[in-house]
DNA sequence: AGCAGTACCTGGTTGC
DNA sequence: TGCAACCAGGTACTGC
């Protein structure tokens, strides 16, 4: 599941094949994925020019001078650079061809995503897609900090998890991520998130930061060949200390890690260390 | 306005 | 062995 570790190493693996490059032309097998991707797509994006690729949130966005793509990998969405001879799977919605660099054979840019979660929309030059609008601060940037989240918080009564995973306060924290962060701050998950105190949101802040640069450090280093059909981009193995551990002791004190559900969602913590 | 709950989707796992 | 039930999870949406 690309959180935003994997969708930025998805991004530097795929960048330097794409910018500079034109796209010749695009297939769309299906549209209707989380929405319909609409006519643009392939109208409008060939003959243009890949100037850059940017990621905001977990979207990807190939900006060229007619407007932007705006890619979401969802749940179980893949981008490769692949050969054009591939023959596609039924789960291989979009292809792009590009134009060859000099020297080098034809690629393909590649949309994968068996469960369509993912979207692919369309951003007009110069505007900001509606989806992007409301989007609270990159948590590896300076414009977050845990005085953000403190200030935010106050008088809120949802569970701290789900305030760490609202995109209004910060993007980018997915379910694993939020758990193993609230573990790293010593932050009970179920606690309501007005009660946090700042000196914790400081930390958790900093927990956050440290964890997602460290996953992206690791997923560059364990990025596969983006060439190569069967590599798989960037999903790395996450050494986690209380996702998925229900029942395991706790790595820093031996209690068994335990397990809720909050917001719908599979929550992970140890009741010794986060209170 | 804030918050809980719902929907979307399918591969993989579990249970009968 | 076969099939049904269930689970995972990002995020926009609905409704209280």
């Amino acid at each position: 599941m690309p959180e935003l570790p994997e969708v930025e190493t998805t991004r530097r693996g795929i960048a330097p094949h794409l910018i500079g490059r034109r796209i010749v032309s695009v297939t769309l097998r299906r549209a209707d994925l989380r929405w319909p991707i609409p006519r643009e797509i392939t109208e409008v994006l060939p003959g243009q020019r890949i100037d850059d690729i940017e990621r905001r949130a977990k979207y990807l966005l190939l900006h060229t001078t007619a407007g932007s793509a705006l890619l979401h990998l969802g749940m179980t969405g893949v981008l490769r650079v692949l050969p054009p001879d591939i023959a596609p799977g039924v789960h291989d919605h979009v292809d792009m061809l590009l134009e060859p660099a000099p020297g080098e054979r034809e690629r393909i840019l590649r949309f994968t995503d068996p469960r369509r979660f993912g979207s692919l929309l369309w951003q007009a030059p110069g505007t900001t897609h509606e989806l992007l609008a409301g989007l609270g601060p990159e948590p590896l940037t300076d414009a977050f900090d845990g005085d953000l989240l403190w200030r935010r918080s106050r008088g809120r009564k949802a569970a701290v998890k789900l305030f760490l995973m609202d995109n209004a306060n910060v993007v980018g924290v997915g379910n694993i991520y939020a758990s193993e962060a609230l573990f790293a701050a010593g932050i009970d998950p179920r606690r309501a998130a007005g009660t946090v105190s700042r000196a914790r949101y400081l930390r958790l802040a900093a927990e956050v930061k440290r964890i997602l640069a460290w996953a992206i450090e690791r997923g560059g280093t364990t990025l596969r060949d983006f060439l190569n059909p069967d590599g798989a981009p960037g999903y790395f193995f996450l050494e986690l200390n209380v996702y998925g551990r229900e029942g395991e002791s706790c790595k820093v004190c031996g209690t068994p890690i335990r397990q809720t559900v909050i917001g719908q969602r599979s929550t992970f913590w140890c009741p010794h260390c986060q209170k």
